[in-house]
RNA sequence: GCCGAUGUGGUGAAAUGGUAAACACAGCAGACUUAAAAUCUGCUGGGGCGAAAGCUCCUUGCCGGUUCGAGUCCGGCCAUCGGCACCA
């Protein structure tokens, strides 16, 4: 009694069928430099994916949308002839594995395997010509062994005098003492403020906190000092801005990460303090005369800094406030102190700050100015002080206006010239003016531009020793330790209070296997619980935290190129070969024009498709990685991703982002079991363009199901017992000339549209091709077999299907093999040439006639016709003939008035 | 507030400065069928005139500009989405 409609084509029978042959045959491997089918002749294409971190739920549509994007490019640039590396594997540690794990009392392993295998089957299931010999997964000992050596080689360096990272041994060999050493790798421990969430027991970086809160879960984050391990990031601040402009990436990610790294040019100045009013600096005694440094894009408002503000944790805050006020700024410190960073924003626009008691004087015109401690100033930016110009900055001006602080004009729109001896005037201004304009009240700069009276002011601070020029980043240098079980060991260990890197050969370090791997409720990490492991020697001890996340994610790129090589994280080898493309063992000559292309570019992953999400973190990170890797002579390219695109999200079919709650998730699976992989993969790339943001319809899968049923039914019909059997109107004959033509223009805009990664503009050709054949009375085999070639990068199961199935009755036409390996068929421009073409008739630019001429009629005929055609008469009426446009085989258009 | 992206039919969208809306979805009508599904064929931006064939005007967020000709190029607005945001 079964109700189950006939399927349009037996899908659900031959994909499955046709994965197991691509499976069996081991179709997709990709020999590397050194295999001996390797053919080194050929260029390479390294096409990634951004690969998936396998939660609990499953691969999500938004997964194969760019998955099936770089399938196609893969497919396409193997059939034209390159070595095309295309692998995929698992982002495998991190926190909500272990949230997981934690919730459901199961280790973390035994979980991440069982999502790794539900999302391999997933992955397979959709047809991915992926080289499964390559496949990684970041929590394989196989794989961290060359995380954490990579970690030590970070570890073992340092940045020297030109910005390069060199290896620590330089210092040694200098004689700089251990602790100057450690001072300087660019993995260092450091008691910095850090980002501690309780919920989830563990510090977390910058990037990981959205708006106070943790970026996992969104648990409260809160700001306390801790014995952290950071990576030297900032040393590479300027290398991450100046080297994206070589990259072939979006306009909009390459600023998102300039303004990440947020560069500011301006200037440190130097503020004496004065302990209280009538005491004065003893200038002999540093220690009884601190001075505050501060940082500020405007050193042009020297004159109109009033007042000085100190972050609340700034430590020199201890030093210079008074008795009197001592009990006012401990009150307001542990008020900011119990804010979290969520409040500190929230509570932004409401200015708060206590005057410490304390007071500088201002370099440029020994006045004495107040100095005061409030929440706006931040001690992770700058020098965390500032020296206030409310006239010119809209923080200070609410901030001034609040606690009632003098305000000074020292910058006017335009130039304003000032009484003799240069009589400051501070009636203050009405309004705050933070944008350029020429200086007044300020002595010596008076009249002069922004940018002069900063050079000017610059000069004369560095002159006097009292400031410089800097340069500032926003950026922060990378948190990189976790007080979690799920994730890489440090392969450090402490002796005597010191550090050191245990010795490679004791690689990988595995994570002790506990039972207990809970968080412990405080700053002690877990591993703390396994005590034998804990225990290096009699006198040292592991260090105890673990990497987070992005570790195993900022090389895996590398890996893939030689994912089983013991030796090494990437055999020298395949990482030039794939990252650069130098082809191996050519004759010198042969060697140099396969080069040329390659070389123009700087090299690295030809095409890197993955979602905006990791504009600025995975992104950074890697970039910073290899930079490291490049200096220290590991990796042949400075950037490791030459091009990147970004697909757009995937939202519900009510237009909302897909989520449990809204309840508009779409499985992938379910649109697999009912209409198949190729219907899937089709309908993802005609949603629209790839890097777009676009709804889901249920009803455009069906769509692109129906064209498929559509291309099937081209070939096979149905008898009368209901079985698929071969058309009769399959044939071998040569096309008519109409369908030849529409064959050819499609073989040459379904190639240039994959190259463009515009594949709905592909597909609606193919449809148009299918179209012609259906019309066509008789199906020219050949003309079918070179559609099929052109359709097996969208759809690989149904054309190899039917490729098969024409093998049957034309082996001429299908030669054995799989359809994958065929060579992308060359378009014929002749066939493309039409006879006659359509012009169409303008009068001042609207259309009015059209005719069909000879595709090379002259200016003159089409002129000639187009003057005698009535309906251009008409509208020309009565009015003169002033000039004629002629485009030929488009158009004419005549001017008159 | 700052930065970026996008605005075209009922919907997803297409268009080297040259016929706006290809290709699909949805809708309507017809063929096939006892019927339905599936399939196939046709119509489908808006207004006006016409019985109809057809004719004609308008139309790519808004306003201007360049051009023989603008969805496309330039200038100025508006709206939506995304990112950043006390960064001195």
């Amino acid at each position: 009694m079964s109700n189950e409609r006939r399927k349009q084509f037996p899908f659900d029978e031959f994909e499955p069928r046709w994965q197991a042959a691509w499976e069996q045959a081991n179709a997709f491997r990709t020999p590397n430099p050194g295999d001996a089918d390797f053919d080194g002749s050929k260029p390479k294409f390294f096409v990634l994916d951004m690969f998936p971190y396998p939660s609990g739920n499953g691969l999500h549509v938004g997964h194969p949308e760019g998955y099936t994007a770089t399938d196609i490019i893969g497919r396409f640039k193997r059939m034209s002839g390159f070595n095309v590396l295309h692998p995929m594997g698992w982002d495998a540690f991190g926190l909500p594995a272990e949230q997981y794990a934690i919730k459901t009392g199961q280790h973390p392993r035994a979980t991440t395997e069982r999502n790794v295998e539900n999302f391999r089957g997933q992955l397979k299931r959709l047809g991915f010509a992926y080289d499964w010999d390559r496949e990684v997964n970041t929590t394989d000992p196989d794989y961290f062994k060359w995380t954490q050596w990579i970690f030590l080689k970070l570890y073992g360096s340092y940045v020297n005098d030109e910005g390069k990272a060199r290896p620590v041994s330089e210092l040694e060999a200098k004689g700089l003492s251990r602790e100057e050493i450690d001072a300087r790798r660019l993995a260092y421990v450091s008691e910095a403020p850090v980002n501690w969430c309780p919920e989830l027991g563990t510090v977390l970086a910058n990037e990981e906190v959205v708006d106070g809160k943790s970026d996992v879960g969104g648990f409260p984050v809160e700001r306390r000092p801790m014995r952290q391990w950071m990576l030297r990031i900032t040393s590479f601040a300027q290398r991450l801005i100046d080297e994206l402009d070589g990259l072939d990436w979006p306009e909009g990610i390459r600023l998102l990460q300039r303004n990440w790294i947020g560069r500011s040019e301006g200037a440190e100045v130097k503020f004496k303090v004065v302990q209280a009013a009538g005491l004065q600096p003893k200038a002999d005694n540093p220690a009884g005369c601190p001075a505050i440094h501060v940082f500020t894009t405007r050193p042009d408002t020297l004159f109109g800094a009033t007042y000085m503000v100190l972050a609340p944790e700034h430590p020199l805050v201890d030093q210079i406030v008074t008795e009197e006020q001592l009990s006012d700024v401990e009150t307001y410190r542990a008020k900011t102190a119990r804010k979290s960073d969520l409040e500190r924003t929230e509570l932004a626009k409401e200015k708060s700050g206590i005057f410490t008691g304390a007071y500088a004087i201002n370099p440029v015109n020994e006045e004495r100015i107040p100095i005061w401690i409030a929440d706006y100033v931040l001690l992770g930016y700058g020098t965390g002080a500032i020296m206030a110009v409310p006239a010119h900055d809209e923080r200070d001006w609410e901030f001034a206006k609040k606690f009632d602080l003098p305000i000074r004009e020292v910058v006017a729109a335009a130039p304003r010239l000032q009484g003799e001896g240069s009589a400051v005037c501070d009636m203050p201004p009405l309004e705050c003016l933070s944008l350029e304009g020429f200086a007044v009240n300020s002595s010596f700069l008076n009249g002069l531009a922004t940018l002069e009276a900063k050079h000017r002011i610059t000069a004369w601070l560095e002159e006097k020793g009292i400031g410089k020029k800097t340069i500032n980043f926003k950026l922060r240098d990378w948190l990189f330790s976790r007080q979690r079980y799920w994730g890489e060991p440090f392969p450090i260990v402490w002796e005597g209070g010191h550090h050191r890197a245990i010795p490679e050969s004791e690689l990988p370090l595995q994570p002790p296997d506990l039972v207990d791997f809970k968080p412990t409720g405080t700053p002690e990490p877990p591993l703390s619980k396994a005590a034998d492991w804990v225990k290096y020697s009699a006198t040292a001890t592991r260090e105890l935290n673990t990497m987070p996340q992005w570790a195993g994610s900022c090389w895996y790129y590398l890996r893939y190129c030689d994912a089983r090589n013991s030796e090494r994280f990437v055999g020298v080898e395949a990482e030039r070969y794939w990252m650069v493309g130098q082809p191996a063992g050519l004759p010198e000559s042969e060697s140099a024009t396969q080069r040329v292309t390659p070389l123009l570019k700087p090299g690295g992953v030809d095409l890197y498709v993955g979602g905006t999400e990791h504009a600025v973190l995975h992104l950074l990170y890697a970039r910073f990685w290899h930079k490291v890797l490049f200096d220290l002579g590991y990796v042949s390219t400075p950037e490791p991703f030459q091009r990147l695109v970004n697909q757009g999200l995937i939202l519900g079919e009510d237009g909302q982002k897909m989520s449990k709650s809204r309840g508009n998730v779409v499985n992938p699976d379910d649109v697999v079991e009912e209409y198949g992989a190729d219907s899937l993969r089709l309908y993802e790339m005609f949603m629209g363009p790839l890097e777009q943001v676009k709804p889901w319809s249920t009803n455009g899968v069906v769509g692109q199901h129906r064209f498929l049923a559509r291309v099937w039914r081209l070939v096979m019909e149905t008898n009368q017992e209901g079985e698929w059997v071969m058309s009769a109107a399959l044939q071998d004959v040569t096309a008519d000339k109409k369908l030849n033509k529409v064959l050819h223009e499609t073989i040459k805009k379904c190639g240039g549209d994959i190259e463009k990664l515009c594949f709905n503009t592909a597909i609606s050709q193919m449809m148009v091709l299918t179209t012609a054949f259906t019309q066509s009375d008789v199906r020219p085999v050949g003309a079918l077999v070179t559609f099929l070639k052109v359709l097996s990068p969208f759809a690989p199961h149904i054309a190899e299907e039917i490729y098969a199935i024409v093998r049957s009755q034309f082996p001429q036409h299908a030669p054995a093999g799989f359809l994958a390996d065929c060579e992308w068929p060359k378009f014929d421009p002749s066939a493309m040439i039409e006879d006659e073409v359509e012009v169409v008739f303008q009068v001042n630019g609207k259309l009015r006639d059209r005719a069909t001429v000879p595709v090379n009629a002259s200016k003159e005929e089409i002129e000639k016709l187009a003057l005698a055609s009535p309906k251009v008469r008409e509208f020309v009426g009565a009015l003169t003939v002033r000039k004629i446009v002629v485009v030929p085989g488009k158009l004419v258009n005549v001017v008159a008035n």
